[in-house]
DNA sequence: CAACAGGTTTTGGTATACCAAAATGACGGG
DNA sequence: CCCGTCATTTTGGTATACCAAAACCTGTTG
């Protein structure tokens, strides 16, 4: 079973009731009454928050329960902004680093996203989607980089979620990706960056709407 | 007295011991005896192991002895090449949106550094010569992006400083810190680029030679 | 009726006790 | 004399009990 360490296990299940929505932003967790409820003691449940507080997902205050974050759209385009810089030098270093295998194993990931697009859930897609993006990150060889970039997907895994959702596009989000191996493929640096510039420079503005929108919700509610 | 959290003190304290070199490389840190030691219960001592093991001075294990990082050259070098792009995107968003005011502090603080090069304690002079750099970050006004450039400074830290420690080169760090800032206040951002690349280009092989040195001596003795 | 004071309750922070897995060492057999 | 196995011990993981500060509610008073 789950080979990963308890916290971990109460992290991603807490990560998937804010993703889902089951944990509205704004919203207090309580660590006494969270491990109730997931039948575990405080301590285990305590490091889990701090795990999601360290993705941003929630806001630690002190002498105060945490919170489920609600990110404005400046701060997620701040870390889109991140994210964007980080991806750019993962793929300028995979133009020199990334074996044929692992620029195979992209390839293979952009075909199975273009085969699924329609007949998995939309978190299955979105999941794959991450794959193919932290592939490249991975094909940088430098693990630093691999692991912060990891760091800021996850962080911006709801905004990216929210916009993903809407599932608009096959076609572009496909082309894009092929764009984006064939430069890499032919170790063309100025080509990756620019392909790169293309696809996430949409995704600031993609996630704008929906974001604003719920925060809208939320603030009214 | 400290406001901070006591977890946070005890890390403050763990980090300087393993600065300074008290706990060396390789060496575990036992969570029972660590806190026994300072006084204070497993609990908080956990949590502060949690947060430098985030920083990357030590290395956490399942069901193992956290123990002291001891970083070979690669990963050091995938770290500074990180934080390089990290301090290229800063000085690049700071072109856009620093005020006067933050340039000042900037060419403020290098002043205060080409003051106090010879007069004060290595480790002093390290912390001006990084809240140069974390104000850099600050001026791009992207929290994100000054959040991961700190993390950064901060697992680079021990590698840093020993090299820092050498203080040779006083004209070339304050020459090359100018640079920069000059660049920043014409708003240059190819040039700002430029002069980072020059600066920080340096740090990875600065450090080589000291890091090695410690690390043979580590492995033989 | 409003505002403030005091007490009660809620909640995160810390200490400690218990448990299970892994390392270590001793003893016995080859 | 060396290797394997089993008991012991060490150590991190988890649960729980205790504490102090902050929030909240209530009752009284101006």
């Amino acid at each position: 079973m789950a080979e990963q360490t308890l916290p971990e296990q109460i992290a991603t299940q807490l990560r998937r009731d804010i993703l889902r929505g089951k944990l509205a932003a704004g919203q207090t967790i309580k660590e006494r009454d969270n491990a109730a409820e997931m039948g575990v003691s405080r301590t285990p449940m305590r490091e889990a928050i701090r795990i999601l507080a360290k993705e941003g997902l929630v806001i630690l205050r002190p002498s105060r329960s945490p919170v489920v974050a609600r990110p404005d759209f400046k701060e997620i385009a701040d870390q889109v902004a991140v994210l964007l810089a980080l991806e750019k030098l993962s793929a300028e270093l995979a133009c020199a680093h990334a074996t044929e295998d692992e620029i195979a194993g992209l390839w293979a990931i952009n075909d199975r996203m273009a085969d699924l697009y329609w007949k998995v859930d939309a978190l299955d897609l979105f999941e794959i989607d991450m794959s193919f993006h932290t592939a490249i990150a991975q094909a940088s060889h430098n693990a630093a980089l691999a692991e912060t970039h990891r760091a800021y997907l996850a962080r911006l895994w709801r905004a990216r979620y929210l916009s993903a959702r809407q599932r608009r596009n096959r076609e572009r989000v496909i082309r894009q990706h092929s764009d984006i191996l064939t430069a890499l493929q032919a170790r063309d640096r100025a080509a990756v960056t620019a392909a790169i510039d293309t696809h996430l420079g949409n995704l600031a503005e993609d996630i704008r709407p929906v974001l604003e929108l719920e925060n809208q919700a939320a603030t009214a509610g």
